[in-house]
DNA sequence: GGTGGTCTATTTATATGATCTATAGGACTT
DNA sequence: AAGTCCTATAGATCATATAAATAGACCACC
């Protein structure tokens, strides 16, 4: 019950108080830090962060919003089992990677990716126009450039994978680019630990051409193999303890 | 401008002033009717819908949440581009189904449960617990029962797709779960249409059988037939014109 | 003449207190 | 028991006041 200092709160994640209290309350939340209690209400919550009722309220709309929360008048507010939460919202994916890094989501998340990503090639390699096609060169020779040291390897791969996703012609699959940076700048640690021994720029190259080609079923194999890859890498390395980088 | 009776706004979606403003102003802003105008200020908006500005700002933040809209201090309250609405929230999925039903977007999201489901039956061929296989059976007796005419087809056929989902023992899979129910619940009419056609109880049956004899490959092809049929026959359907059913 | 700082109007953000509404759970009745 | 009614409670709504942020105008200075 320790107020906490508005300011503290405000830190937290830019812009204001309400995001900022979405940011630490979503967090706390998916950590688990509310679980035996019963959830506060809300004028405790205004309390308990220091802030007001109308900044409280916004920010448990939000969460309400994201599947997270639900709030009915004499019951209070309470926390919705882990099966509604919205893990397609970048915030509740990042609260999610970052409470605890944890193999086995990273896994469940690339056993998405191997079902998204082929075929969003295959799309691509249908439906892809000249601009699209432009994206994708644009982020492999930021992987060759990275291969130099002149570019970032996370943000020159994840502007490859977005740009395919994109190409794809269908807002379900563009969807997932805010999904596939989000983890995959979350988990860097991991992804880096991995990168060595995965998927190189030739790899990529292979997808690059077969979409070129206009060719769907070569693009998805090519895909599925860059993916494949990390997912049999980290299917693997499952029981290896976590440690911290060098 | 002309101020809407509130009873009005709380009739549209059950609860509240703000879940019914929420629905309203959401499915206004997917239809587009603020496209060509600016969007209101929150005092506008106050004003329009006939509720308070409390009500009012907890939709907007609400919105905001779901990715529809953006606000900032003097810039006002703004439409995002829809490339960053979260499709996967089920309201906008929804809102967007209802508009003004599309073959495309009903197209984007088959291209989307083709990629999805075959390897969510290939993970169930995996993981499927007992009470997962019970499930599943507990579908296709559904879907038995509705060729008698003694269940509801659509509701069997969700049902059935819906515990293949959750047998993937896969959150990210799971969570399709209500995108699916979703999506083909609001285009019952289309799907109606071409059921007769497609994929029948016995290619159902040949999914269930797969992932009890855990056998991925085998699941992963069964699925992948009943959805590419679908899918096939949007394809072809595209340009057939639109009408009202029977 | 352009560069950078400051000022201001506007809009959202926050705070607070009063009042309304829905409902869980108990009290009461049959 | 089974149904009805009551009531305390917690969220929902409203109204109003004040603070904070910033786009754009404005101005001073080099």
């Amino acid at each position: 019950m320790t107020a906490m200092d508005p300011a503290e709160v405000r830190t937290q994640l830019g812009r204001n108080l309400t995001y900022g209290m979405l940011d630490t309350l979503g967090r706390a939340i998916v950590i688990g830090s509310y679980q035996d209690r019963v959830f506060p209400t809300e004028a405790e919550l205004a309390k308990e962060y220091g802030v007001s009722r109308s900044v409280t309220r916004e920010a448990v709309k939000m969460l309400t919003a994201k599947g997270l929360l639900s709030a009915r008048p004499r019951q209070g507010t309470i926390i919705q089992p882990a099966t509604s939460w919205n893990l397609f919202d970048t915030d509740v994916l990042r609260w999610l990677l970052e409470r605890k890094f944890s193999v086995e989501l990273l896994r469940h998340f690339n056993q998405l990716r191997v079902a998204i990503e082929p075929e969003a090639a295959a799309l691509a390699a249908t439906y892809a126009q000249p601009s699209d096609l432009e994206a994708i060169d644009a982020g492999l020779k930021r992987m060759r450039a990275a291969e130099q040291g002149n570019d970032d390897t996370l943000d020159a791969d994840i502007a490859f994978h977005v740009a395919v996703l994109r190409a794809s012609a269908n807002p379900f699959y563009a969807q997932f680019r805010d999904v596939v940076s989000t983890a995959l700048r979350t988990s860097i640690r991991f992804t880096n630990r991995i990168k060595g021994r995965s998927a190189s720029v030739d790899d990529h190259a292979a997808v690059r051409d077969a979409i070129a080609a206009r060719k769907p079923d070569a693009a998805r194999k090519a895909m599925k193999r860059l993916i494949g890859d990390v997912l049999d890498l980290i299917e693997t390395a499952d029981d290896e303890p976590e440690r911290p980088a060098d």
